[in-house]
DNA sequence: ATGGCTGCAAACGTTTTGCACTTTT
DNA sequence: AAAAGTGCAAAACGTTTGCAGCCAT
């Protein structure tokens, strides 16, 4: 669980400052934690907490948490991104139904086993991908 | 290396039909073999093999050879779709330079590990994304 | 009061679509 | 002849941007 406050000061530290707007963008996706949550998702919950947010203003702010690697965007389906709140305690991957987009947890992490492998091979890494994709049980009772 | 007379075959048993078109893009991805290409450079290189190719029809062919299991699709960047020709013979995965897009074959495939791990946990597995991000020799020098 | 942040609306790049016509079977 | 496939242009989609005004520091 990623401490709020801790993020808030990483902010503060790099000269961003903590508008309502920012506040409550992050706090949608600190009560999505785990969990692969799209930019227009975000607008919507955003707005809940803070009715006036505009939808740039979502994309604005998920590219300044992005960039400060406080949250990991991706592209699960080749159309929009998704994002989720980064949880250094708690390093994971996603298993995704291709069918409802459910996804739960995998613990296992391939990058562990490949990370020394290619220290030397010119490339430095960083970072790293690994999804699964498939139909979970609901999905695949209904066809 | 995919045969290209087997990916005909198989069009042909699914009913589609070889087009002049079809079979251009399907040469430009066979010539392409081990990388990654966007739609855009597909479609500029069909029109060396087949000038009249419009944009449309290489989206729609793209989409037509997705389904059927002939190429792959991701997004490594969050924008533009990049896509592969399968090898059943050698299944791979990338390692992609963040800076200059070059991506080398990561041998190695995680999936082998996990496969039967997940098979009785409710979702039943189809696919799988696993990439490696990071700075080429190259780029890592030039910073 | 300064500089970061926002809302708005318009633009962007990629991808998809409707329709009339063409080509493969 | 029938059905699949195509070209064209327009639309759709997710996302980004310029700018004037606003707000946290």
């Amino acid at each position: 669980m990623p401490n709020k406050k801790d993020i808030i000061k990483t902010l503060k530290d790099k000269g961003y400052r903590c508008t309502n707007q920012r506040e409550a963008i992050l706090d949608v996706l600190l009560n999505n934690e785990n969990h692969f949550i799209s930019a227009e998702d975000i607008y919507i919950k955003t707005k809940k907490y803070y009715p006036k947010t505009n939808f740039s203003t979502v994309y604005r702010n998920l590219e300044v948490l992005d960039n400060l690697g406080v949250i990991h965007r991706t592209n699960t389906d080749g159309k929009k991104a998704m994002y989720e709140i980064i949880c250094e305690d708690s390093h994971h991957h996603h298993i995704i139904c291709k069918s409802c987009g459910k996804t739960e947890i995998v613990d296992f992490c391939p990058f562990l086993n490949i990370k020394e492998k290619f220290s030397n091979d010119g490339f430095k890494l960083t970072d790293h991908k690994f999804e699964l994709y498939g139909y979970c049980e609901k999905c695949n009772e209904d066809n």
